[in-house]
RNA sequence: GGGCGCGUAGCUCAGUGGUAGAGCACUAUCUUGACAUGGUAGGGGUCGGCAGUUCAAUCCUGCCCGCGCCCACCA
């Protein structure tokens, strides 16, 4: 044996993650070429917000984008994979002002604009540094040469100029709106930022006098506080109860205003509250719609923090302690008729929390219906697909309702509108400063004007849309927009379908013409293993690098403190991945657990240990390839490489269809249940014989060694490389990473062999079954019988004997055709095709034989009747398939032959 | 209010109009020269309930029960 050949006896990841990534980040493997004669493959990677750093949903997006670009780089595609770090706005700009804050820092109004931009790219700059490392952690084959950021200096071009572009077309303008308010952030948001929650809260009866009169009105509100803004009240135009009252006019208690009582049948449901609702069109969007139609006065309560604006008792008071103090005053007046418990949904801020106000304002919005109808046509016309398809569903019903979209926001961090305004208000729209003055002066204003930028910066997701073009060159025509684009997955968690994978669908079809991808691949939510979300609160965090690096004692969450207190070992990328990816079926809810993560970095020693016994007994020579020696396969070898062109085909058929986790669950079965578990034992007989067939178990041992390294190498990356740079073999390659994908063996099938050499597995295991349940040591050599009476099982038993008694370690085996005798002192197993009798004088107890035998026999009565009953079912036989009720009559046949014996062995234990 | 999905072994989940599966856990047994992160064998399921379609339903249809998620401006 010699040295570089010895593998240790367990496989440990630390050994060789961070030296198999810098191998291939030396020998640029995972560059993608512009200009290539190959066909292209690409991914974008969506760009993880620089707001912090990655957790397991990351994990899962780059173990599936990368086990998508992996098989493909393998298969022969120009392969790029795309990283990049999105600035997200909202959330970035909160972080760092938080952090500010922590550190007693001079928060970002005192620092000014410019200053406090300096900090948040500090911040940037360290953040993208940590989550490129974390990415090399997971194993990431992404091309770094051509990592981006929503923010340089090529994707600010992208996002200037559609941003214009739009403007001159006219699907992007500035309105006054009611638009959701974050008093907490101080910005405006778009409707997908807002979450809404139910909350208890109350119904207020409201009375409200009718001017120059003895009525009253009774309102019934959720918000009393914006009585301070009603301008109106509505009613319904056929209610019975108040419509002599349209056209009247109501004394706005609290206000010294009068307001109209008008009909609005579209507001106002007869049988909610009291039928009569209160308008205020400045902080409802009902109300607005309502002010609209009536042409109210809008009036604006609340300042940006959602404190009283207007000057009275109650200014300056937040909206909630407003809200007490005027109940307690209408209470007081005798105007508060009752209060009612009354559950509600209330919008709340999804980055601060805060409750949303509706707040009019003047914003920017995109006109979204024309670009989400080229984007509902290319979805129904198949152009782009979604996968899982149930998600279309969804997809086309937001789309097909979509509203106008609000992208500005009034925060520092972020992309800031290309607009520029004059003296008067007048706007202009241009790629930059001088730009817009030249259309100040060509639309007449004078060569001095002063202009003044917006202020407000874009929606990150405004951004984010543009991320496949932006990122390959786009608005230049570029070498590799012209290569990579369109890409061809976009892969991502079905929460963010909205928010961005709509967006860049809407922007891509519309400045490209094509649909940026032409498959959408979502997947689910990892939530901890009793299905609950992982969060801080709950401690249950499963943090990637943990798994991978392994965790000291203080790192380990909460919830896996009692299971491991003293940390978790280093378990490896490997096992990461292939947990995620077996777990990941159906874009469905991954519910992770550390012992799933486990059983799999068992798969990746198991692995180790095959090569290990492969390197150990090649001792390190390189057998000639298969082709040479093709002649003394024998059946054993014919066998695992027919069951391997099958995995083969199966893993690459799920991997087309995106059924990465069945990918991975056939390559698990295959290397652990029929490589592992059968082939090597049946090998190693012959492995060191000195002749040809010995030769040839060499050969075919390493070239199905080599496949399955193939085969796994997308989804345990490092385990696979490490082995197969030591096998002795002439690669084609120098990574394994860039070797060619063993897509297509169907040479190697054999199906007829297949099912023959089954009858050799069957009778390996029935042996083992009496062993084990006779107690038999499995050290222990014993004698064997086995009776068939079909000729055929009789050849290929006769034929695999010599494997028979290897495996099942039968010193003495007779293999006969023949009915079984009954005999005494036996253990006996009756199986459909065969009989097996272990004598076993002495050893035997009679009565667990007979329990045995009884129980076997119940069963398979029970399975006689069942099918005797079918198929004297005249419809049964007229209508079933043919097929089927030949199978039928075939198995009862089979399992009547099966009783009879059973009963026979039954009586001889008798006798 | 609308839409989507789920309910299969103790747990986490695959799956199929014709003989119910995996991993983990469990039981017994074995340290044999690849691997105890292992081997061998075993136990365990009226496939949520009811009805219908069908020769045949865990699978298709309807209703019901339980549980998630998404969308929606329900004073």
């Amino acid at each position: 044996m010699t040295e570089e050949a010895t593998l240790p006896s367990a496989y440990n990841p630390q050994d060789v993650e961070e030296r198999i990534y810098n191998f291939w980040l030396e020998n640029k493997c995972f560059e993608g070429q512009a200009n290539s004669d190959k066909k292209s493959y690409t991914i974008v990677l969506p760009p993880p917000n620089v707001t912090g750093s990655l957790h397991i949903g990351h994990a899962l997006t780059i173990t599936l984008e990368d086990i998508l670009v992996r098989w493909k780089r393998m298969d022969g595609y120009n392969a790029l994979w795309l990283p990049g770090v999105d600035h997200a706005g909202i959330a970035t700009q909160m972080v760092v002002e938080r952090e500010l804050a922590r550190q007693n820092l001079p928060d970002r109004r005192s620092l000014g604009r410019e200053a406090f931009i300096e900090k948040v790219y500090e911040w940037k700059d360290d953040r993208t540094k940590r989550i490129r490392e974390q990415s090399y952690s997971l194993g990431s084959s992404l091309d770094w040469s051509r990592e981006r950021f929503t923010m340089d200096e090529g994707f600010c071009k992208a996002v200037l100029e559609a941003f214009v572009r739009l403007h001159d077309e006219g699907l992007i303008y500035r309105a006054e709106r009611l638009i959701n308010w974050s008093p907490g952030l101080h910005t405006s948001l778009s409707d997908l930022e807002v979450d809404h929650k139910d909350v208890q809260g109350h119904l207020w009866h409201i009375v409200y006098p009718v001017a120059d009169s003895k009525e009253t009105l009774t309102v019934a509100t959720t918000r009393p506080e914006t009585m301070l803004g009603d301008t109106a009240v509505a009613v319904h135009p056929e209610d019975d109860r108040y419509k002599h009252l349209i056209g009247k006019e109501i004394d706005l208690p609290l206000s010294d205003r009068k307001i109209p009582i008008l009909g609005d049948a579209e507001l106002v449901d007869l049988e909610f509250g009291t039928g009569a609702v209160k308008v205020t069109p400045a902080h409802d969007f009902n109300d607005f719609a309502t002010g609209k139609r009536h042409d109210l006065e809008m009036i604006n309560i609340l300042d940006e923090s959602a404190c009283i604006l207007l000057e009275g008792p109650y200014k300056g008071m937040s909206a909630s302690d407003a809200r007490k103090q005027i109940v307690e005053d209408l209470d007081k007046a005798g105007l508060l008729e009752k209060v009612e418990p009354h559950n509600h949904s209330v919008g709340h801020c999804q980055r601060s929390g805060c409750v949303v106000e509706p707040r009019l304002s003047l914003q920017w919005f995109v006109n979204t219906q024309p670009l989400a109808a080229k984007a509902i046509e290319a979805t129904r016309g198949g152009k782009t697909q979604i996968v899982p398809k149930r998600f279309e569903a969804t997809w086309y019903h937001w789309m097909e309702n979509i509203q106008d979209w609000c992208i500005s926001r009034q925060l520092w961090w972020g992309h800031q509108i290309p607009a520029w305004y004059g003296p008067n208000g007048e706007c202009f729209v241009a790629m930059n400063a001088s730009e817009a003055k030249e259309k100040a002066i060509a639309s007449g204003l004078d060569a001095n004007v002063e202009l003044v930028q917006d202020e407000d910066v874009l929606d990150t997701w405004f951004s984010s849309g543009l991320w496949p073009m932006g990122t390959l060159g786009w608005p230049e025509n570029s070498d590799d927009l012209k290569t990579f684009y369109p890409t061809d997955v976009l892969e991502t968690g079905h929460d963010i379908l909205f928010f961005w994978v709509a967006r860049m669908m809407m922007m891509g079809i519309h400045f490209t013409g094509e649909p940026p991808f032409h498959t959408i691949f979502l997947h689910g939510m990892i939530r901890d293993e009793h299905g609950n979300k992982m969060s801080k609160t709950r401690e249950n965090v499963i943090d990637p690098l943990h798994i991978v690096h392994g965790s000291n004692a203080d790192e380990v969450s909460g919830q896996f403190k009692k299971q491991y207190p003293d940390g978790l070992p280093a378990l490896g990328a490997d096992a990461l991945r292939f947990t995620l990816a077996a777990m990941s079926a159906n874009g469905g809810d991954i519910k992770l657990s550390i012992d799933r993560i486990l059983g799999y970095r068992a798969l990746a020693n198991k692995v180790w240990n095959a090569a290990r016994f492969a390197l150990m007994r090649l001792e390190g020579a390189t057998p000639p390839p298969l082709s040479e020696i093709q002649a003394d396969l024998i059946d054993a070898d014919h066998f695992i490489l027919s069951r391997l062109a099958l995995a083969a085909e199966e893993a690459s058929n799920a991997l087309d269809n995106y059924r990465i986790a069945d990918a991975a669950n056939i390559l698990y079965s295959f290397i652990w249940n029929e490589f592992c578990d059968w082939y090597i034992e049946l090998v190693k007989p012959r492995l060191n014989e000195d002749s040809a067939s010995g030769k040839a178990s060499q050969a075919c041992l390493l070239f199905v060694l080599d496949k399955v390294l193939k085969l796994l190498s997308p989804f345990m990356p490092y385990v696979s490389e490490e082995i197969w740079q030591k096998l002795p073999l002439d690669k084609e390659t120098s990574s394994l990473m860039v070797a060619p994908w063993p897509g297509n063996l169907q040479e190697h099938r054999n199906e007829k062999l297949e099912s023959t050499y089954r009858l050799m597995q069957e009778a390996v295991t029935g042996i083992r079954t009496i062993r084990a349940e006779s107690n038999v040591a499995p050290s222990k050599e014993i004698s064997a019988q086995i009776y068939t009476e079909d000729e055929n099982v009789l050849a290929a038993l006769t034929e695999y004997k010599t494997e028979v008694q290897h495996l099942a370690k039968t010193s003495d085996l007779q293999i006969e055709c023949a009915k079984a005798p009954a005999q005494k002192q036996c253990s006996v197993k009756v199986l459909n095709q065969m009989t097996i009798v272990v004598p076993l004088a002495g050893l035997i107890d009679i009565e667990a034989e007979r329990a045995r035998l009884n129980k076997n026999r119940e069963k398979t009565q029970q399975e006689c009747e069942k099918i005797e009953k079918k198929l004297s079912n005249a419809s049964f036989v007229e209508r079933a398939p043919a097929d089927i009720v030949t199978r039928e009559k075939e198995r009862l046949a089979e399992l009547s032959s099966k009783l009879e014996k059973l009963n026979d062995n039954l009586k001889a234990l008798e006798a």
